[in-house]
DNA sequence: GTGAAAGCGCTAACAG
DNA sequence: CTGTTAGCGCTTTCAC
């Protein structure tokens, strides 16, 4: 504290420009007092636009940087009308299926000069308005949302005439707007072909939240398989609840305790499968040979030494990426309308418990 | 596609504010002339200020509803010089430690009126200081940032005089800035104090980067847990390399093959862990029995059933949220100075591994 | 209670 | 090549 700042005084530089300057923001006007020039010239020095001569130019970026301007994206948004800003909306991102589509989404639009708002709703609808109005207010040049269901008629009223939005991951039927999804039903019947293929006789199915159409749609693909090779669905197989670990869990040992159980469970993500996995190994199964499962997404946990769950992988990051790619492009050329709409062929990835 | 419209058409308003407003944005400018009072009684009665008659307010309000005015948070921030935007820029969303971290800050975030842009800077410090540009030219209120390393000296100069920061899980030594960290030396401690305690002798130490400072703080605390019971530290079971499960798999099995082998391995985090425990697993060991592992984090996968890691566990969320709200604080009240640094307490989580 | 006017920091015509 | 000027949409004095 009683210490001479000996080397402080020592080192200052001579020029007191930076200290001074950088105490309260600068702004183009005091760099054209010190320039003397107008401040026109030097927006068009720092934005590299005709019009300065060279000499000039190379003074203005000289005094620019001694005094250490930080050029205000608030004020050019303002003029410009845009902020090189997008919204990610997303149910959760403690959820493991959504940091890889945030990272995608964050890193192509991070290559297009963009940032990226992270908004979790919690999978409340509500909250999916309210941060759309928070959005709006903000004026982000555009919106990724990856919606809690496909009731999404409030969310595009809001946004209608407001800002371009592309659905991930999840998107309403009959929309207007782009999205990257991918092909649920093709999902939901690779993984039950490669049950059905591997003899597994009756399967199951247990999925999550109806309503937000991805269930659905991995459910019809299973009811297609089974179509395909002749067989009958089971109903009294299917259930379609939420996609709490501990629902499947409960659910699998009240199949196995009524001694109602298929050999073979479709599952309608990673977290469902390790649930009737684990519920069944805690009552004396053995996976696959007593029961096998299917999950979906491929979550990080599916790969693991323990786990070796085989399911029908999703493309995360590709996702993420590619919706804000389609966004970036819309922005940049409202005009072109082509590849809109992406879906996206799951992959199923067979590793030991089917 | 040829389908008329009939139905559109006979729902559609008499009045054509909304249809028309809502095409291009409408600022107080247009209120006010609708309303037929200066645009600064548009901005109070919109403020809920002082200085506008009840009738009057009433009025503006009811016009700006009808004509679906969106304020202009770019153009307030302007004037107010302030965005109500923080940015946080961490790592990896993709590694289980940072999504709780963010949903943390998010939530807290959210509920003081501010957004959060989110940032993941790969673990380079290139990034952080190119992100940091970028906040500050987007004008961000603030900043929290998880630093790849405890070499901050970078950031803190470009930071300097332009906005407040707040570090959160990672803190270099000295700073004058606030920041939000778990004790690790502490959690070392209580790790290795654990596995002493239960008879295991001798102990290794397998942890990740050096120069983060966390790792460096672990393992003073598994030296001090050996010195507070009169153990010796076998220094060649200490090792320093990186955060890939595959280094912590590949290490323990030449461990194994060269018959140098601890008893009990203190990792610098779950994934080493996993990877010391599946290393160890396939080469015939039994976990706790032939080798026990305590890991660090209590990422989601440690209480899996299949996994049943005994780790140090770290308060995720709460350090996110700590972090906004002593940034918040910090922007509400400059002054304010007290609460600016906190160290929260891990906490041993004894499962099976150890 | 209300309006006029200045200005936040910047871009973009439009003149010279 | 350079300067002047008019905004972008809003808040905030300062008069009336």
């Amino acid at each position: 504290m009683h210490q001479l700042p000996t080397e402080r005084v020592f080192c200052r530089r001579t020029s007191t420009f930076e200290e001074n300057a950088s105490l309260m923001n600068v702004t183009i006007k005091d760099i054209a007092k010190m320039a003397n020039v107008s401040y026109a010239s030097v927006s068009r020095a720092l934005n590299g636009k005709e019009g300065v001569s060279q000499a000039t130019k190379t003074r203005i970026l000289a005094i620019a940087q001694e005094m250490n301007y930080q050029p205000n994206e608030i004020a050019r948004g303002l003029v410009k009308k845009q902020t090189l800003t997008l919204g990610l909306i997303i149910p959760d991102i403690t959820n493991p299926f959504y940091p890889f589509l945030a990272r995608g989404a964050e890193e192509r639009a991070n290559q297009a000069g963009y940032n990226l708002f992270l908004c979790n709703t919690n999978y409340q609808i509500e909250n999916e308005i309210k941060y759309i109005q928070i959005l709006i207010e903000k004026r982000v040049d555009g919106l990724i949302i990856s919606p809690s269901s496909s009731q999404t008629e409030r969310l595009e009223e809001k946004v209608r005439n407001a800002l371009p939005i592309v659905y991930v991951s999840n998107a309403p039927q009959q929309t207007q707007n782009g999205f990257v999804v991918s092909n649920n039903t093709y999902g939901g019947f690779i993984a039950t072909k490669h049950l059905i293929e591997s003899g597994y006789d009756p399967i199951g199915f247990i999925g999550g939240f109806q309503g937000a159409g991805m269930v659905e749609d991995r459910l019809q693909g299973f009811r297609d398989a089974h179509r395909a090779y002749g067989m009958e669905v089971r109903e009294d197989f299917v259930y379609l609840k939420d996609y709490h670990q501990e629902t499947a869990y409960h659910l699998i040992q009240e199949m196995i305790r009524s001694r109602q159980i298929p050999k073979a469970i479709v599952a309608g993500n990673d977290i469902l499968a390790l649930g009737i996995m684990e519920g069944a190994k805690n009552l004396g199964f053995s996976i696959p040979a007593d029961l096998a499962v299917v999950g979906f997404d491929d979550i990080p946990l599916a790969s693991m030494e323990e786990i070796q769950l085989t399911t029908v992988k999703q493309p995360q990051y590709e996702m993420g990426s590619m919706s804000v790619d389609i966004l970036v492009r819309l922005l940049e050329n409202p005009a072109d309308l082509k590849t809109k709409k992406v879906i996206l062929d799951p992959q199923l990835i067979v590793r030991k418990t089917a």
